[in-house]
DNA sequence: TTGACAAGACCGTCCAGACGGTACAGTAAG
DNA sequence: CTTACTGTACCGTCTGGACGGTCTTGTCAA
């Protein structure tokens, strides 16, 4: 292990998810997430040298989570189902939470757009990976995308679906998934 | 008439897209729209007396173009083809530059979160007229969604679909809408 | 036709404040 | 003695915005 004290690192990242969310992505300065994460800013940059690399550390952590999640889903998941509806199930279930958990994306975009390039790297990976396990090319290329397009409201902390819409959506995703 | 000189206003909007697109949606600073747009600091002040309605003057110049482009595409299409495939048609022509055309957008949330309440208020409103003229809600929720997808993956300038992909999955949709 | 003049459109400068980042001395734990 | 910080002081840069001045245009009386 690298960190002996406490994971600090794992704190401020968290710390700086918050801030985003709550104060508004062009409010995530360095001194606003050393003050909610309870750290000093030397602190903080003592575990993140730059801006640049807290994002970095963002966009890393937030890929990683999300591949945990699918390969505990897959085993979770009923022992028939294909990868592709268990990625609208998961993503779905993302969704479903009231707050857009990555807001600080716009942050990173600010900073610098080519953040989203593992992000990219990451979907096009599995899209590849779900075209490889998926028979229907048409159906998966509109689940694939619909489910795009749900993420994309979630962080716009968009309401224009309701609940029960957002219900009806996935079930009939999963329809077409098979 | 309001203007007469030259419409600074429209040249200074465009200008800001610009250099939204090119320096990143962080680089937006009055400075360099004014530099941008041909004009001084202070020209840009009196069209636009402040960043924020800057930002919501591109907001309402976005709205009203697509308004247009949709009022204007569906004289223009197919007489028997509905509103949904209207709209599906439309946003994947949008979709279909390789420019993220809107990526000034991140800008705005960066500057106040509040920006995206017209955007929200107008795609509400959107999908309320689609949903009184579509008869099966499932096929318009999709496909609703999956355009919405297309679009995030436009704004983000993320190359994961290929073009044929995307035609593909245009014609799927176009099927599904009926 | 002309000259006076008000209003509109725009310029250039200046400034307070916030931000990212540095430097460094101190300290608690192992 | 090293690791992992804390806390403070500070610097240079950039930004939005205020301000006063300037040029252009249209209007209208004479």
């Amino acid at each position: 292990m690298k960190t002996r004290r406490a994971n600090s690192r794992d704190k401020i990242l968290a710390a700086a998810a918050d801030v985003a969310r709550e104060a508004g992505p062009g409010s995530l300065s360095l001194d606003a997430v050393a003050s909610r994460a309870g750290v000093s800013k030397g602190g903080l940059l003592y575990n993140f040298p730059t801006k640049a690399k807290l994002m970095q550390g963002l966009v890393e952590n937030y890929l990683r989570a999300f591949e945990l999640a699918l390969e505990s889903g897959r085993v979770a998941g009923a022992s028939g189902e294909n990868l592709l509806a268990t990625y609208i199930r998961l993503s779905a279930a993302d969704c479903e939470e009231p707050k857009p958990t990555a807001s600080w994306i716009f942050s990173a975009i600010a900073e610098d757009p080519d953040f989203l390039t593992p992000i990219k790297a990451f979907k096009s990976q599995l899209l590849q990976r779900l075209k490889s396990e998926t028979p229907d090319l048409k159906a998966l290329l509109v689940c694939f995308l619909a489910i795009e397009g749900l993420r994309s409201m979630n962080l716009f902390d968009s309401d224009v679906l309701s609940a029960d819409e957002r219900r009806l959506l996935v079930s009939a995703l999963l329809e077409i998934a098979g």
